[in-house]
DNA sequence: CTGGTGACCATTA
DNA sequence: TTAATGGCCACCA
């Protein structure tokens, strides 16, 4: 029995969802990064694409991803952009002229990030 | 297959 | 700093 999610029926989608999973609170990485660790490095596109049509049920940290800016997507159609805004100063995040900075929660696939 | 679209990215002005 | 342009490539009608 196939999942009942006919959104997902491409690997590529899953692979983004999966680096898009394993970032840690406090920390984002952009859309650029998500696609190259997923291992399909220049489809930043298809990651934003991927996470348009995300089912919530995989409760996937959404907010965590940003642009190559630091900032967040001004998505079409819906406000949802000021929500992760929000959220990701919830979770201790700091924006810096309406953006954030990279080079402190920026996170890396190896876990040697930091901290 | 063709054409249009897009939660992007880098460069140029 | 913002705005415009080209390129990238998967998804959809």
């Amino acid at each position: 029995m196939r999942a009942a999610l006919p959104t997902v029926k491409n690997s590529m989608r899953q692979a983004f969802y999966a680096a898009v999973a394993q970032i840690p609170r406090g920390r984002v990485a952009t859309y650029g990064q998500i696609a190259q660790w997923a291992g399909y490095p220049g489809r930043a596109r298809q990651v934003g694409y991927a996470l348009a049509g995300m089912p919530e049920e995989l409760d996937l940290p959404w907010h965590r991803v940003i642009n190559a800016r630091g900032r967040v997507s001004p998505r079409t159609g819906s406000g949802f952009h000021m929500l992760q805004r929000d959220l990701l100063v919830s979770e201790g995040i700091v924006f810096r002229a309406d953006a954030i900075d990279l080079e402190h929660y920026g996170w890396s696939p190896e876990g040697t990030a930091g901290e």
